[in-house]
DNA sequence: TGTACATCAGTGAACGCGCGTTCACTGATGTAC
DNA sequence: TGTACATCAGTGAACGCGCGTTCACTGATGTAC
């Protein structure tokens, strides 16, 4: 019944269901800007505080705090998901090495703009929180970005790696490339491709984690220079 | 006083000291289990509880609950130092690329065997603590070893890299490679090292970050791939 | 070898705080007739 | 157009819990004479 009439109230965008959503949506942005301050322990309490309300009217939009991190962690997952494929898809198809660098950057700079939320997604799991599976899909956004990078290459008869894979690591991404964003992906391109995913990653845990403070100061440059090493990788041509 | 007489006890040995040393270790090693079970908010108390002992009693041997946790981090990259370290010192010296490929290994077994102090050195950094520079010396101990592994190779007429660095980046590693344990090893050759440790670390993420759940199965067999793969970066000859 | 004393480990109570969650409630607001 | 009613947002108090840290204290234990 309840439910009935707010969905029904959403749909039509009723006056209540537009200030519910608008509520929720201030919820998640203190949320958001607190998880940057505090770290990942988030609190109901803060977060009503800030929203100069008392703490059980957080339950009126959020069954739980569990329920509340969930909500931030799949809108950074869409977040960063939607950054990386905008910018992928600002650039002209056929410049695969442009479309491999610029979805990289856009991963760096949203992570540089989100590093609570970063560290959120890609940290030491929040111990105790198990994440549902409404997480897996926006969680691949990125990842499918590079894929399908990596099948315009084979499609268009790019270099295809001659490495020698173990019969365990062929089953693994054999049974990945049979899935439906990775179709089309042999086993050996997908393995580079996870690879230099690797690497990337590891670059910005090493940043953002401040695990090369005293090294590196110019961080852009050096990033820079990883993305275009591994670019060897994967043999993208411009 | 009080200073002078337990230094002079600890240094001879004495029973009271012997006792407290027994005691410091024991909460470690409690600490350090309930950091594996209740994630990185480590409590005091909970550690005094397991102990059997009043919550105050922990102040008679750590200052601060910041401090329990820097004596854990000290010692958990003295422990990954020292497994790196003793592995790497097991192979012949001329065989560069079982030195690198047994370095790596013992990285990820450390890490396997305690994931909690993984997370704790390389994960999401504890919001509100800042690492003392006593941290410094022992999280280089891993990276050394790579270093000395290059530097041989360097020394040995190995594959010189011919990588154009940008101005910023040679900046850096020249800079790095300035100091003690960096010498020896031209930046374009740290470059391609700290890529290939960066891959390892990023691949080290992904799997105890549960970031590859349900693509891969058999992690020992896609970390080998990734290292011979990350091998040919470095150039290591047999 | 015996005794007085200093030093230690550990106690127990308390301070002040924050947390997630429940529950009965009060008004305000939109809805159906 | 007006009115009765259902639904909502938000309140305020409470429950039970855990936390780090301080402080005056009690015995036990090692040390110096």
């Amino acid at each position: 019944m309840c439910d009935t009439l707010r969905v029904a109230e959403s749909r039509t965008g009723g006056i209540r269901a537009r200030a519910r959503a608008e509520t929720i949506d201030e919820m998640k942005r203190i949320a958001r800007r607190q998880l940057g301050e505090h770290g990942p322990d988030l609190s109901l309490r803060a977060v009503a505080r800030e929203l100069g309300v008392v703490s059980s009217a957080v339950y009126r939009y959020f069954e739980s705090r569990d329920h509340l991190l969930t909500a931030l962690i799949i809108d950074a997952y869409n977040d960063l998901g939607e950054c990386v494929e905008r910018a992928e898809r600002s650039v002209p198809r056929r410049d695969l090495l442009q479309r491999w660098l610029v979805t990289c950057r856009a991963a760096r700079a949203w992570a540089l703009a989100h590093p609570a939320e970063y560290g959120l997604l890609y940290g030491t799991p929040v111990p105790g929180y198990a994440a549902p599976a409404d997480t897996i899909a926006p969680a691949s956004r990125p990842v499918l970005v590079l894929t399908a990078i990596l099948r315009d290459a084979v499609e268009r008869g790019g270099p295809t790696p001659t490495d020698r894979l173990a019969a365990a690591v062929r089953a693994d991404l054999g049974r990945l490339s049979a899935e439906p964003g990775y179709a089309g992906v042999p086993p050996a391109v997908l393995a580079r491709g996870m690879i230099a995913w690797t690497e990337v990653f590891g670059a910005l845990n090493f940043e953002l984690f401040g695990r090369l403070t005293g090294a590196i100061t110019d961080y852009d440059a050096w990033f820079e220079h990883q993305l275009k090493t591994v670019a060897g990788l994967l043999g993208l041509s411009r």
